[in-house]
DNA sequence: CGAGATGATTGAAC
DNA sequence: GTTCAATCATCTCG
C-alpha cells in the first residue's frame, strides 16, 4: 500500500505539472489564456479521482462498488490509468529488475541431486535405487542381507511415495494459488494498473515461496532417506560367520595356494559361487587371512597341515585318475577329471610344498606338463600323506617356507600393481583353473 | 560374561 | 583399481 499512495502522492503533486506526464495523459493541451481555470477544473478532477482512490479502502462494499463503478465510468479515467501504468512499469522494473535474475539455489540443487542419487526423486527403477542397488551387490545372495535389502526397498518405496504425494499437492496448491492470484489481479487491473510484468513477477514470487516450502520438503526427505541408510547399513554391519563348508573351501585353496594366495578374479568368482558369498567378502577373507596368517604363523600351522594333507588326497586321486586315463587313452591327455575345479593347481602348490619340505629339486612346472611326471610325485605325495598321518603330532610337515624375509609372499608379483596374479607358463599354481 | 575368532570397514600405499 | 594394516563390531565358545 504504501508503494501505491507514493505513487500517487507523486502523480498528485509533481508529475502531473510536469511535461511527460502531461504528454503521456494524452489530454488535449489546454487553450492559450484560459489555462488558469480549465487548469484548475482539472487538477480539482484528478484530486478528486486520487481522493476516492486513496480513500476506497475506508468505505463498506456496497458504497466501494459504487464509487469502483463511477471511477470507471469517468472520463479521465483511461489517461489516469495509462500514467499509471507507465509510471509503475518504470519504478516497478528499476527497483526489482536486479533482482530478477537469482542464481539457482546450490542447497536446493544438493538435496535434488541427493534425491536423485538415492531414486527418490526422477523415474522410478523398479523400486530400487542406486544405494539399494549398492547395498544389493554389497550383500550378496544371502537370504538374510536380501532380507534386509528388501526392507530397506519397501522402506525408500514408502518414502519415494510420501514425497511424491506432498510434492504433487505443493504443486497443485500452487498452480491454484496462482491462477487464483493471477484472476484476483487481472480482475484489479481493470481498475488499478497492473502491468503483465507486474503479474508475472507476482507469479515469480508466489513460486519461490513454494518452492522454498518444498525445499523444506526435500530437506526432510533426505534426512529420512539418510536416518534409513544409516540403520540398513548398521543392520549389514551385523555379520554372520561364513558356514563351515565356505570356510573350509577358502581355507583349501589358501593353503593349496600358500606360495600366492592371491586368487585371480575369476578363482574369486568361483569361489564366491562355491561358498555362497560375494566376490568382495572372498577377498575380504583372503585380505584377513594373509595379513592373520602371516601375523602368527605358528597358529595356523596345524590349520595348514590339515589342509595341505586334505589337498593332497584329493590330489593324489585326481593325479590317479589322470594316469589311469593317460594310460587307457592318450598319453598327452590332461588332467580332465579332478573332482573339484581347484584339485589340478591345488596339487601344483602341494607338490611344491611337499618338494620343499623334503629338500628335493622337483620343479613344479613339470608338474603340468608331464604326466609321468605327475605319477612320480604323486607316489611321492601319497607317501608323505602317510607319513603326515603319522606324525601328526610331533614334526610338522608344513612349514611356512612361501613368506619370504620381508614378510612378503615369495612367488607373490607385486599384488598392487596385478589384479590376477599371472604366472608363467609352467607354474603350477596358476588360479585361474580350467 | 569375557576372551578369542572372524567378517567388515577404513585409510594409506602403490 | 588392489592390497595391507589397523581397527571395529559382532559372533562363538568355555
Amino acid at each position: 500500500m504504501d508503494d501505491q499512495s507514493r505513487m500517487l502522492q507523486t502523480l498528485a503533486g509533481v508529475n502531473l505539472a510536469g511535461h511527460s506526464v502531461q504528454g503521456g495523459m494524452a489530454l488535449p493541451p489546454p487553450p492559450h489564456g484560459h489555462e488558469g481555470a480549465d487548469g484548475d477544473g482539472r487538477k480539482q478532477d484528478i484530486g478528486d479521482i486520487l481522493h476516492q482512490i486513496m480513500t476506497i479502502t475506508d468505505q463498506s462494499l456496497d458504497e466501494a462498488q459504487a464509487k469502483k463503478h463511477a471511477l470507471n465510468c469517468h472520463r479521465m479515467k483511461p489517461a489516469l490509468f495509462s500514467v499509471l501504468c507507465e509510471i509503475k512499469e518504470k519504478t516497478g522494473l528499476s527497483i526489482r529488475g536486479a533482482q530478477e535474475e537469482d542464481p539457482p539455489d546450490p542447497q536446493l540443487m544438493r538435496l535434488d541431486n541427493m534425491l536423485l542419487a538415492e531414486g527418490v526423486s526422477g523415474p522410478e527403477k523398479g523400486g530400487g535405487s542406486a544405494a539399494a542397488a549398492a547395498a544389493a551387490a554389497a550383500s550378496g545372495g544371502s537370504s538374510d542381507n536380501s532380507i534386509e535389502h528388501s526392507d530397506y526397498r519397501a522402506k525408500l518405496t514408502q518414502i519415494r511415495q510420501i514425497y511424491h504425494t506432498e510434492l504433487e499437492k505443493y504443486e497443485q496448491a500452487c498452480n491454484e494459488f496462482t491462477t487464483h492470484v493471477m484472476n484476483l489481479l487481472r480482475e484489479q487491473s481493470r481498475t488499478r494498473p497492473i502491468s503483465p510484468k507486474e503479474i508475472e513477477r507476482m507469479v515469480g514470487i508466489i513460486h519461490r515461496k513454494f518452492s522454498s516450502i518444498q525445499m523444506q520438503l526435500k530437506q526432510s526427505t533426505c534426512e529420512a532417506v539418510m536416518i534409513l541408510r544409516s540403520r540398513f547399513l548398521d543392520a549389514r554391519r551385523k555379520r554372520r560367520n561364513f558356514s563351515k563348508q565356505a570356510t573350509e573351501i577358502l581355507n583349501e585353496y589358501f593353503y593349496s595356494h600358500l606360495s600366492n594366495p592371491y586368487p585371480s578374479e575369476e578363482a574369486k568368482e568361483e569361489l564366491a559361487k562355491k561358498c555362497s558369498i560375494t566376490v568382495s567378502q572372498v577377498s575380504n577373507w583372503f585380505g584377513n587371512k594373509r595379513i592373520r596368517y602371516k601375523k602368527n604363523i605358528g597358529k595356523f600351522q596345524e590349520e595348514a597341515n590339515l589342509y595341505a594333507a586334505k589337498t593332497a588326497v584329493t590330489a593324489a586321486h585326481a593325479v590317479a585318475a589322470a594316469v589311469q586315463n593317460n594310460q587307457t587313452n592318450s598319453p598327452t591327455t590332461p588332467n580332465s577329471g579332478s573332482s573339484g575345479s581347484f584339485n589340478l593347481p591345488n596339487s601344483g602348490d602341494m607338490f611344491m610344498n611337499m618338494q620343499n619340505l623334503n629338500g628335493d629339486s622337483y620343479q613344479g612346472s613339470q608338474v603340468g606338463a608331464n604326466v609321468q611326471s605327475q605319477v612320480d610325485t604323486l607316489r611321492h605325495v601319497i607317501n608323505q600323506t602317510g607319513g603326515y598321518s603319522d606324525g601328526l603330532g610331533g614334526n610338522s610337515l608344513y612349514s611356512p617356507h612361501n613368506l619370504n624375509a620381508n614378510g612378503g609372499w615369495q612367488d607373490a608379483t607385486t599384488p598392487s600393481s596385478v589384479t590376477s596374479p599371472t604366472e608363467g607358463p609352467g607354474s603350477v599354481h596358476s588360479d585361474t583353473s580350467n
